[in-house]
DNA sequence: ACCTGAACACCGTTCAAGT
DNA sequence: ACCTGAACACCGTTCAAGT
């Protein structure tokens, strides 16, 4: 279980005393309370590891009781009836992913969440990687720009845009994409790259040129994504996380602060500790990105 | 044994095979052409787990005879005898994701190459995921861009470059490094940041301005790191990979581009099919980024 | 004080066996 | 034709036991 967060591990825990049959429906599971006593977390964890399971159906916050196993959700039975499909197991090993990440994401659970034995999604994909992919492709066809509108840059901002709004939605995205340099070729990442070679196709750059800016961009935004990963949920749930952090790590930067020899880290930490959000941190790198390209258009066209 | 490439897998059994005294010293290990008969893979990934046992120092080429297991290495008798440290530890952690990346690091193998029992490392860090982040921080210790030489712009594309570097030699950095935003803080990578932060305030810009900077930056070279990390044995073989990439997806990008719909892709792929480097790349996008930096200054400061 | 081995609860995937 | 369960070779980590 390397890198697992906590709240993960905990969740995974009681979804585990459900599996088994220990907690049937009905029954209350640890409040947060307990949890924060039993396991040592901080509240905003315990928290958190409820929400996973309630997103997930399996549990529900009763009023005056405290949150409860759900009953056996009905969605299961028409998964049943319905045959397994290789869209079928991709579209529920992407929901996995979009709730618990890729590390909550096993063959296991796919097949459970499918009703099905674990060895029969093989007969719909060939491994696991190749699962991740057609993951990924699913995410770029919601990355798809439509129909373009605008001069190149208007194009090329609308394009990130939407590829930034689909690695938010599926955080687990920049790591599953193992390489958009010599890719696994994938109908909709292909369709993704041929609309903005298409947008840039008009200016004064080289087919060398237009592939370099291309590939920039998204290794932007894929380094972006990278961080978004494991801090993901915690940045979505608004305010939560700069506490969080400065809970868990505050001590220890300033321990290694106060060691000396960091002036300038130390004044901005003292002025506004890194308030700092990924929305506008991208919108500034997509900006400094397209004003980069539009330096080399003048020039080339001049 | 998620995501690993072939060519580990293949060295991965070999290794087994020695360590468990099937073939011992002088014995010859299986050639690549036999290789290539019983695992069916192409004569460069053969060349490759071969190439991977040598570096560890497991087997050696003879001349005349072929490949065979080497003798037990004398550094092993030394590591012995020096006690267990956590710089230890993470110089073999180093060493192991050096040739092997991040798939093949386990506490198991680690403690193997150490020669001590896998719960001795327990000793000196806490988890896997510490080890992990002990092993950035070297990396960024590398990157360390020394006595600041010139303007912004030089210091800025300096650092960068530093950065890319280490990444290059150590590219599982990309996907180690959980979090840039809120990193879990280590000294060396909070030293790094602090010489980018001393060089931007010098400018017009303003402390969030610089923050933003330096982490697009960042950004930039963690997307081209990732990237980099699965094909990073094989683009540093010159030559191989391209090749490698058209056996193995040429005629599945092939299928996919002649179903129409992509006629910009088709016809760079007729002129030059993906004759890319990083490190183009990577000089491509740094120039594009500092030169959008440098209009934002050259507008702030107007 | 330091190290160890067995055990636990997981992985992905192979393979022979079932319906 | 389709699905299954047992098994294999791995993981990280806990814990009681050794020196």
């Amino acid at each position: 279980m390397t890198e697992q967060p906590p709240y993960l591990a905990i969740a995974a825990g009681i979804r585990r005393r459900i599996a088994s049959g220990e907690l049937v429906p009905g029954d209350r599971v640890p409040s947060t309370r307990a949890i924060v006593r039993e396991s040592g977390v901080a509240m905003a964890t315990a928290t958190k590891a409820l929400a996973a399971l309630a997103r997930e159906g399996l549990v529900r916050a009763v009023p005056g009781v405290g949150t409860v196993v759900a009953e056996a959700r009905p969605a299961r039975a028409q998964d049943e009836a319905a045959p397994l499909s290789r869209e079928a197991v991709v579209a529920t090993a992407v929901r996995i992913a979009d709730a618990e990440g890729l590390a909550g994401l096993s063959m296991r659970r796919v097949a459970g969440d499918l009703g099905t034995s674990t060895m029969a999604l093989y007969r719909h994909v060939p491994n696991k990687g190749e699962l991740v992919r057609l993951m990924t492709d699913v995410g770029f066809k919601e990355a798809h720009p439509g129909r373009p509108v605008g001069d190149w840059r208007a194009q090329l901002a609308h394009a990130a845009r939407q590829l930034w709004a689909a690695y938010r939605r599926h955080p687990w995205m920049a790591r599953a994409m193992a390489s958009f340099i010599r890719p696994d070729p994938m109908p909709e990442a292909m369709k993704y790259t041929e609309w903005i070679l298409r947008a840039l196709r008009g200016t004064s750059l080289g087919v060398h040129q237009v592939m370099h800016a291309h590939l920039t961009l998204i290794a932007f935004v894929q380094g972006l994504g990278v961080a978004m990963e494991l801090e993901g949920h915690a940045l979505q749930d608004t305010g939560v996380s700069n506490d969080e952090w400065m809970d868990r790590n505050g001590g220890r930067f300033a321990a290694i602060v106060s060691g000396g020899g960091y002036p300038v880290l130390t004044s901005i930490f003292e002025h506004e500790p890194f308030e700092l959000d990924l929305d506008s941190l991208f919108g500034f790198g997509l900006d400094r990105l397209l004003d980069g390209i539009a330096v080399i258009i003048a020039e080339t066209s001049g």
